[in-house]
DNA sequence: TCCAAAGATGTAGTGACTACAAGAATGGAT
DNA sequence: ATCCATTCTTGTAGTCACTACATCTTTGGA
């Protein structure tokens, strides 16, 4: 659908705080910046901020909707697929494209931004439950055991959480080549085993 | 250790705030009643609320540490004891008391004011991170695998998180002994699969 | 009886967020 | 080109949780 200008400009300045906000929260800390400080750095009104994004948070967490992921890996895999690995592939293969170069100190800059946030902290918890039910609703699409859906989307989660924190701590800030290669194996050793769990425990 | 008038004074005056909040929130709903509110109603200043409690969702939840429970009773149980089984037990036996008569109502009125309030749920998730931490803290103490550690208390807090949903669509509001006894049984069954899928993946 | 510690209170302020009433830009119709 | 309705933007005023701080009051002990 073409865009008329209204809604390209709507566009543009909705874009320009996101990414005022961005820096200055990923320079200076989540908390440490307020919103008014955000909006005249945009050069716009607060109540502008607040048209564009319901809440601070929604300032750094622009991406909508990434959290669906799983829940559409699940249906867009055969119907007699594991969705444990479905899950599997799917999460390694972004954890690949989020250690791919150029991106992985950005990415552990915002983690710890993230976790430097008790706001934020909070917010991440809610995208992992929102996550745990799209993807509930896709797995109840596939089987009827509701319980067994809904463990399985709460062990993924769980999962998910335990291997970003092996993520952060096995990746060193100044990643040589030689280290990167050696974290990211480890890294996928861990990935392995946690799902060899969940296969295991729900197969 | 005595406790002088002064401090015997303190916790009476916090333990009205305590009381009239929790009323005026179970009654009203979390988010529409203020601090304000709840000072006026205990006859306090709203200063004298916020001496006790550090912010308004500590007035909802003022049971201190009972997510320690866990933890314990991982630290409790024999050294060679499996700790899935440990926490099951754990978990069953916390489950009973909290279907016994007279505490059913009141609970499931709890539950429901939370899941009214997004500030509510927000602090619960937060108490599940901490039950997560310190069962984590717990493990680590009785096996040198951190990695399964961790993802044994994340998987647990799934769990946790799972039946207490199937708990609140299995018990109906007004609960004749009948139906009571059959949910019940329902809900054990849930238990232990639930269990049986942690326990096959983990043991 | 007097003093020091600690609790309770009142005042003022910050920061996120909402409601609402204009103001300004835009797209389309005449 | 002009006018109007839409919609994006803005400013004002206000609510609510929460903090800092100064003051007042109560209490425990010397």
């Amino acid at each position: 659908m073409e865009l008329g200008r209204r809604e390209r400009k709507k566009q543009q300045t909705r874009q320009a705080i996101s990414d005022v906000a961005t820096g200055l929260f990923l320079e200076r800390g989540f908390d440490a910046v307020t919103v008014a400080e955000v909006a005249r750095a945009a050069d716009v009104a607060v109540q502008t901020v607040f048209n564009h994004f319901p809440a601070k948070e929604d300032l750094f967490f622009d991406e909508a909707g990434w959290w669906r992921g799983p829940a559409r890996a699940v249906r867009a895999a055969p119907p007699d697929a594991d969705p444990i690995s479905v899950l599997e592939t799917q999460y390694v293969q972004g954890t690949r494209e989020r250690l791919a170069v150029g991106h992985l100190a950005t990415w552990k800059q915002f983690v710890r931004t993230i976790e430097a946030s008790p706001a934020l902290l909070a917010r991440r918890r809610l995208t992992a439950e929102e996550l745990e039910r799209s993807l509930t609703e896709a797995l109840d699409e596939r089987s009827p055991d509701h319980l067994k859906n809904r463990l399985t989307a709460a062990l993924y989660a769980a999962a998910q959480k335990v291997l970003e924190e092996k993520l952060m701590a096995v990746l060193p800030d100044d990643a040589s080549p030689d280290e990167l290669a050696q974290a990211q194996q480890e890294l996928e050793q861990a990935i392995a085993e946690v799902f060899a769990v969940l296969r295991r425990g729900l197969g």
